[in-house]
DNA sequence: TATGAATGAGAGTTCATTCAT
DNA sequence: CATGAATGAACTCTCATTCAT
């Protein structure tokens, strides 16, 4: 099936970005790229600002719509946690130049789409934090670390991953993914989340990642 | 003392480019801010493309120096890389506006400029994996932990801090820096190196960290 | 009877143009208001020029129209002119907003159209004259004036009401027409003239029309 | 004296509009034939509505100025009117194409804009509404006229001229003036104001205007 | 050195018009 | 006959940069 001229116009617009900057880039440039004209853009969009905007809410409504499977699918600390960070396998995998423009563009969003923006983002955190705290509160995860320092901790480890991760790099996200798993969980669990950690298969035992060169 | 017309153009410059993106600030808005006139900006830079160097430059400048200086007045992994987080303080209560700007709008920066920058920013990296691989061949490091990945995940949750850390809000640099390296440690130390780090006093014992409300 | 569609887009563009003037409305404001599509509107007009055209002629040929009976229909110049004066009630009754277009937007007409529109805006002028003309030599109108200073002045005075005359202020075109009369008639006819007017009654003996505020 | 760029544009600007409308010329238009660039332009107007404006207010402030000037050095009603309209004399050869303009571009004035230039016409029109009442109170004007249409008369007679004089045509503004000062005061002068212009030499004894073609 | 009026290439956006369905 | 997605020329406006003073 024949993609649509506005599917055509994200599509495009979105490796642009990722690669010269919102400012950096065009609407010629994109409606050139895209096979359509100025008109067409304009036809989809109503501005360059809400393709920005377009683009920013297909990767956080994403997001926030596989996280939240993966806490109802899951009933442990231990084991919502795990989904969590492994749903952003496919993230990266399909959605990296999505999130190199999320991450690097918002500031030039208009207040109005800001705004929808952060609430989506908040509520992404919050779920993360929320796992954190039943984590402690079931005693899996160690109480004298403030969940919310955490939170934002693994949300940094895996959301940098887009400054150095490349899709054809000698990495994986499989590879990538299982050591965050790791890591987290050795940083957080207690004595108790460590044993079902390791009967869930989430930590490492033996060295297998190639090692590479990458480029902060 | 006064500061000079190109002191008071790069401060001027970081906060505004911080606050609205590098081409969300005119050389105009600038100069008005900064209490000069287009003439003074342009004998003092070459052009608003330099201006945006010169904010990266300083940046990875004093970085590299401080985690250089971290490196070689520490002798164990251990206190290497605790010494290397904990100059992160500094650079995130003096240097946050141009944390942001390094890594939002580096992709305005001009090829030749580009490149000077990551040379740097790889020379940064390559040390900090350096402190892991020293560790993992002292034993204090779990061997099992591929070192790129390790370091790119520690970099990742620290440098994430510049997009929730606020200068006036309730948790301090010390406090966030405090949880870092007790999970950094926890996640990738050994027995041998637990012990380390117990001894130089780097892990939290009891929780002293004020629960609060955050934003990614 | 169900309007056309040609006659839909007539009327709907003819009141648009009317408040936001001819490059204030866009084709798709005028179909999406008449209720039909750009397809329908150059099924029907071969371009926006044209339509400016017709709502030009339209209302121009039914002026001349009027104006040529009252002339025919009448004996004496003080009737032939009274009567071409009252046929301007009908007039600003229906075509108010047909004036405002013509004496508003006619430089956007091409020179093909203008040069039609002005000869007919010429045969109302020099009919006008005509009866002027005509009432100085019956000795009915003084015969000091210039007749084409005095057409242009009465065109004027009366031309001007569709800049603030409003349908449903607190002022009738009647009793608007009323006054016009009076003072056109009081400026120029003798004494001979005064008497016939007199008897047909076109002089205002007691004032009757409420005061009220206008803006110009 | 050498002109400012911002005078040349707003000369060039009123004969360009006067001619083709408003949206019938382009800002690259008017800064070729005014001898700058656009960024002449944007450093002098902030957009091209804003000149628009200029042009409205400059008209209007000069035309009210003169009236109240006229107002104030006059004493009795009908040397006040008499003197008013004389001021139209120097408006007319010296703003012609502002008068265009003014009347024929304020659709796309903006609404802040127009509400500005709205008082101002007020305030000319209740100036001459009150000469008119004050004529009504001293006798000199007869009381049967409604003052609110006969001002609207008045002012629809003198502005209309801007649609057909010529500044080179065979018409000169004086002969034009005389004319219509004759026919304004016959026809709202009692016996008691007509002797009062006839003293002041207000009134054509003898015709001496040229016949001439016009258009309307 | 310092100024700020002037430049002009190039940006985002509009909209009358076309035409395959 | 009717539709509305698509076109692209032309528009207003921006802004980094220059240079006479």
């Amino acid at each position: 099936m024949k993609k649509s001229v506005k599917e055509r116009i994200l599509e495009t617009s979105i490796h642009l970005f990722q690669e010269h900057g919102y400012h950096g880039v065009t609407v010629e440039k994109i409606v050139t790229e895209a096979g359509t004209s100025k008109g067409g853009f304009y036809h989809n969009y109503k501005s360059k600002d809400e393709l920005l905007y377009e683009i920013h809410d297909v990767f956080i409504s994403y997001v926030i719509e596989k996280a939240e499977i993966s806490y109802v699918e899951n009933k442990t600390p231990v084991s919502k946690l795990s989904a969590i960070l492994h749903s952003f396998i496919k993230v990266f995998d399909m959605y990296k130049p999505y999130i190199t423009v999320f991450y690097e563009e918002s500031a030039y969003l208009n207040d109005e789409f800001k705004q929808i923006i952060n609430e989506k983002r908040d509520r992404y955190r919050k779920l993360l934090q929320k796992v954190i705290e039943e984590g402690q509160e079931s005693g899996d995860f160690r109480k004298e670390l403030p969940p919310n320092i955490v939170t934002m901790a693994i949300i940094g480890m895996i959301n940098w991953t887009y400054k150095w991760f490349k899709q054809d790099g000698p990495l994986t996200m499989e590879e990538i993914t299982a050591v965050f798993k790791d890591l987290i969980l050795h940083s957080i669990v207690t004595e108790k989340g460590f044993e079902e950690a390791k009967h869930l298969n989430q930590l490492l035992s033996f060295a297998g990642v190639i090692q590479t060169d990458l480029s902060v």
